[in-house]
DNA sequence: TAAATAAACGGAGGCGCCTCCGCTTTAGTG
DNA sequence: CACTAAAGCGGAGGCGCCTCCGTTTATTTA
């Protein structure tokens, strides 16, 4: 949840180490992101990046100096995010039985879709872009879906005929809904739906 | 050349009447729309407003009245000088033999084409925004190259076997290949390359 | 031609972007 | 500690965006 730089996590050459920021520094850098989260959050991608500086106390200069463009910032931010939503999927799985844990992390995906909702034009640049940060995002999100999914068919909670790419299918329509005004609601009823389909018939394996 | 607000020209209901403008409104449009056309040529689409007005002799308001957003002012630049590359086909076909007609509007093409090389993806953010535009747009373009085509062809100066899309598949080409400084030489050796090949067989009929 | 009015003009002002570079702070080193 | 080099800071300054509204101008009417 607080990783320094982003850097070169897993996947690539790590060649180039990615070097330990001076503590002040990375200080700076985890405020500007937690500012930015939710910024961005409120106000949209377009938030000015001065007044991100100006609440996260530091000068316009330390901003563009860690984020050289407002892409930058916005990565992290969002990759940020998919991170904790990842990360929730272990803890819920670890507190609670593994039915309630997928229902619960389907929440909290419908409450995180909500706050990107109108993003999509933004975050579709973004992807054209650096098209490896979307494969390797939406990469963990079914991930940890599918633990989810899978621990929840073992234990006989859920059918077992189903896996995570039919959830997730399932789940699709919340982006395309229509954005009115109840949609969170909508969607919230269309997980709980969800959820007793795949109750019916469960401990059949 | 010169018309006067873009407007709904031919296609649609033509409910509200376009209105016509004052006279130094009218001159001034022209103007702007003349400087934005250099200024986007040499500079790209993100060439500064303030200095296209500047230039044009009028105040940034001016500018903003007649074109409320950069994209307005792209689109109708753009749209000016698709336009004068079809007219352009009417007035080869009439001054020159079918096939040189058809050759020298392909050069034409190339040249067109050369100064959009770079600005594929703000022209791509115009499309997708505004698809209308495109489909208009490459209409008339195919129009064009048809008519000369068809002539070409009905006079025999070309082979008959072929047809504008089959030419403009080839043209194709023109678009992908590498943004290397040697590209509009290329681009002219393909054009008489791809003639050679329509003379080829020619008045077989 | 003169007055009336609608249309158009234009630039000041407020804001945001981004760069540049002199100043400050940190993390080593003796 | 004290000192120093390297790392980091930050905000002034220059530019561009866009809006707003008081002033100017073209056109219409008399």
């Amino acid at each position: 949840m607080d990783d320094q730089q982003t850097a070169t996590a897993q996947g690539a050459r790590e060649a180039t180490a990615p070097k330990p920021l001076r503590a002040d520094a990375q200080r700076n850098r985890d405020r500007l992101v937690e500012v930015a989260a939710t910024a961005f959050a409120e106000q949209g991608v377009d938030a000015s990046l001065e007044e991100i500086a100006r609440q996260a106390g530091v000068g316009i200069g330390t901003l563009y100096r860690h984020f050289p463009t407002r892409e930058h910032l916005v990565e992290v931010v969002y990759r940020r995010e998919v991170e904790a939503l990842c990360a929730a999927a272990d803890d819920l799985a670890s507190h609670h039985p593994a039915d309630m844990a997928l229902e619960q992390w389907m929440q909290r995906f419908v409450d995180y879709i909500a706050t990107k909702r109108g993003l999509a034009a933004s975050l579709r640049i973004l992807f054209n872009t650096n098209s490896a940060v979307f494969s390797d995002l939406s990469g963990r999100v079914s991930l940890a879906l599918r633990q989810l999914v899978e621990a929840a068919a073992a234990e006989g909670s859920i059918r077992g005929d189903v896996d995570a790419s039919d959830v997730l299918h399932a789940l699709g329509g919340i982006y395309s809904a229509p954005d009115t005004k109840d949609w969170r609601d909508r969607s919230r009823r269309l997980v709980k739906l969800l959820m007793d389909g795949l109750r019916f018939g469960a401990g059949k394996r």
